[in-house]
DNA sequence: TTGATAACATAACAACTGTTATGCTATTTG
DNA sequence: CAAATAGCATAACAGTTGTTATGTTATCAA
């Protein structure tokens, strides 16, 4: 029976412009409460998430909400499609352009999480805290690890290790990350990278990186081309 | 300026009879309080603790809450203090019987954690969870962790590791442990012993187990005694 | 300018929360 | 047996929540 189909495909890309000439833009759109969700589900946790607190975060009501959704759980879903996408497609990418082998992905995977904040761990902890009071948000999460599991688990295979060896290194790497970001541990890109050597020993096998002399010939083995990525 | 100076330092015995004669139990004491919020914080997390709740899980009405606490925020403190108690005590027990062998601590580690229910993970979980929105929860649960990882840096120091290579393998392994949780896998005890000597390889760098064959053991490797713990 | 509609604001409802005040009842005490 | 108190239940208050109904303003076509 519902009419009006809301089209929550494009959370991902800019907000189009509005037809008016504009100015002082007033216009209230679904990204913005996207984004101002989103902020408050990582700094306060979902039970931060509340109407009148988001209205009042873009200088509105909750009547202005009731423009854009017809209930809070449009608006919710529309949150775990936006983690979905922000949390995982830079880092598929970069894992596929590394091409079929192993090593060159684990490392491609090693600099877009430090250099490039391929997955924002605040965002991640949030999504897993929530999925505990909501199925909804558990079934989400659930597809989203076995995925990326799955995507480890092919890089150790193509490292060589077999079966269940690969397996058990996918699981160490993923969950140590998962527990990472768990613990919000505050450490520095130069502390991280620091660490990066030890990390590829302990998970990888590789005992290449503990040769290397300093942050900077780490962070020249990590990245091709090394650029400090602008956040623009 | 807090007068009436409660104990919550018996929260880990078991209560005192009542001085009734009883018969049928009808006293709410303290403790069913603290095992009823954390029935509820397992299974709902922190917004699932409220009193109307907690009393009727009691048979019981918020009137009689407020007999025993003074305010909720006493309770909550009582259920954190549980936790410490109930998610510390025993490993830390296993690993100082060990001795100073490291690779015996990390045996008798496994075998509590796999065979004995050392760390109750759902716990866990829930006051990771709940620390995102209090912070003194939080401040109770960076203590432990911190206590849980210089305790696996020392063992693995004990077993040679040095400096900075012991504190990489003792946050991979906490880390994982704490993902595996978040995770919330559900695994058998077997398909958890079949893994044992996969994990004792990459954390450990311990070859010795891969030869093992089967479950049983893997089992008598761990467990000295290896008596299955009953539940009581 | 006039009218229509989009884009809100305001207010209220019912359900929930922690907390308090008060009423009731069973048990103990004198 | 009577009185006192422990051990609750009941009800209400003030605050919060999602949601809805209704009122108001801004925008734009004719």
């Amino acid at each position: 029976m519902e009419s009006s189909k809301t089209t929550p495909s494009d959370l991902g890309q800019t907000p189009d412009a509005s037809p008016s000439k504009a100015g002082t833009q007033k216009r209230i759109s679904r990204q913005d409460w996207v984004s101002a969700a989103r902020q408050a589900l990582i700094k306060e946790g979902i039970t931060g998430v509340s109407l009148r607190k988001l209205a009042t975060s873009l200088g509105a009501t909750t009547g202005a909400f009731y423009w854009q959704y017809k209930r809070l759980e449009e608006l919710l879903e529309d949150v775990r499609q936006n983690w979905v996408h922000r949390n995982t497609a830079q880092i598929t990418r970069a894992i596929e352009e590394a091409g079929p082998d192993g090593w060159e992905m684990y490392l491609a995977y090693t600099r877009t999480l430090i250099l490039e904040d391929g997955i924002d761990a605040r965002y991640d902890n949030a999504i897993r805290e929530w999925a505990h009071s909501s199925k909804r948000t558990a079934e989400v999460l659930r597809g989203v690890e076995e995925f990326r599991i799955d995507q480890l688990k092919t890089m150790f295979e193509a490292m060589g290790f077999e079966g269940k060896a690969a397996l058990i290194r996918a699981r160490v790497m993923y969950f140590h990350q998962t527990g990472y970001y768990a613990m919000q541990i505050e450490e520095t890109v130069e502390e991280r990278l620091e660490n990066v050597p030890f990390y590829a020993e302990v998970l990888a096998d590789r005992l290449d990186l503990l040769g290397l002399k300093g942050v900077g010939e780490v962070r020249d083995y990590l990245g091709k081309d090394a650029q400090p990525t602008p956040k623009g």
